[in-house]
DNA sequence: TGATTCTGTGACCACTTTGTGACCAACTCA
DNA sequence: TGAGTTGGTCACAAAGTGGTCACAGAATCA
């Protein structure tokens, strides 16, 4: 996936092409406006992120001509952040507007929103170790091992254990997230149950911490 | 266009039905996550606007129940300001996170931005390997075979799988954008029945993953 | 206007999923 | 030290799911 960084500050150019090819996106960039075209004309992108401070042609200008023929998505970076400038610019088209400094963790996030939005990324997998969650297929992969097929409420645990990290999640916590509509801690228990069965031969296991929680963690060696 | 707006807060409640009325939305509400998903099931709203500190179930876990099966745009509306709780929301399935206090213009512009994204049309012509679909005609076309001609709802589903490419689409999220006013899981495995027989000679077909979806893949050689 | 197609519905079936109850060991607390 | 709680385990049964088939009314077509 290629993102175009159109910025003219060259220490934040830096900072976000390092980060965007870590999460490992293709990164190219232009400094001023004018360059920013040519280089979407030449590049086509899946995304742009785009500075309002621009040499040559500003920013909106910028967003309103890939506008007119494009719905490549567009988030504005930028230090301009009162109401009306922010308006402004989702109306001439852009998809998210940040304003500077912001972290480039929350910037990548909003990336993956509006590019899940527009249907270009599938969900991101879920991995800890080598254990690594499929969320549009609910399966488990691990190598040199068949997946593992869940049902809808394992699932459900397992992506809550997972995104926590290997932290404890606590009992009430987990049982709301699940069933929204109600659930007790001997269904808990019942789906830990069934869970831990299922990956008994992975990686990482179901802890409990009685009292508090369960955690996902890795198995030591 | 409807809006659940799930608040609390009685004056910001009223402030934002007030604003968003005034934009021509049509508004419920809900003040604590039980309801808002009751709500959300009768109602049907086109976006959700959400505050994540409720009584009864947190927004995080009403975020994900209405993601774990719909793709209905939702915007969260919170105090919580850190790019870990920011980046919670987002991955937990939210489209756009605003912190509190925020403008009711900006909000308004926001959800038009989320909403300028759903319900795009298709492109021109699709094409899953050698199999192609026609939009003007609703035909399938594949080379060294008579074309395929599909039904108003037969042509729909295919194309929904599609669009989506090889990735797997919610079973509620396919009704839902199959049959707006409403239908269920039996009228959807009889339409997928009638669609797979149409399609039983093509390179491509309808796989199923229980308990989550359906997608289009191509048959292996 | 009759023929044909489309669509919603019901039924059946095999299988899976889920909630529940029961039992037990370990732990906590008064 | 006894009562109560909690987490783990096991089995049962109800509910749900996905696939298949056919029926019948509505809609469309020629």
């Amino acid at each position: 996936m290629k993102v175009l960084i159109v910025e003219d500050d060259l220490v934040l150019m830096d900072v976000l092409s390092f980060t965007l090819r870590r999460e490992g996106y293709e990164v190219v960039h232009a400094q001023d406006g004018k360059t920013a075209l040519e280089q979407f004309d030449t590049e086509n992108p899946t995304i742009v992120l785009l500075d309002l401070n621009l040499p040559q042609l500003d920013g909106l200008s910028v967003c309103r001509h890939i506008r007119q023929k494009h719905d490549t998505p567009i988030i504005i970076l930028s230090v301009r952040d009162s109401d009306e400038e922010v308006i402004e610019g989702l109306r001439m088209g852009a998809d998210d507007y940040m304003t500077k400094p912001f972290s480039p963790a929350q910037l990548t996030a909003r990336m993956e929103t509006v590019l899940r939005r527009v249907g270009q990324s599938a969900p991101r997998k879920l991995s800890l170790g080598t254990a690594t969650l499929d969320p549009e297929r609910h399966l488990l992969e691990q190598v040199d091992a068949d997946p593992i097929q869940f049902s809808p409420l394992e699932y459900s645990l397992i992506e809550l254990l997972m995104i926590n990290g290997e932290r404890v999640l606590p009992t009430q916590t987990i049982i709301d997230r699940i069933w929204p509509g109600g659930g007790d801690k001997a269904m808990l228990k019942q789906l830990v149950y069934r869970l831990r069965q299922k990956i008994e031969a992975c990686d990482i296991y179901i802890d409990s911490v009685p009292g508090v929680g369960y955690a996902l963690v890795q198995r030591k060696r």
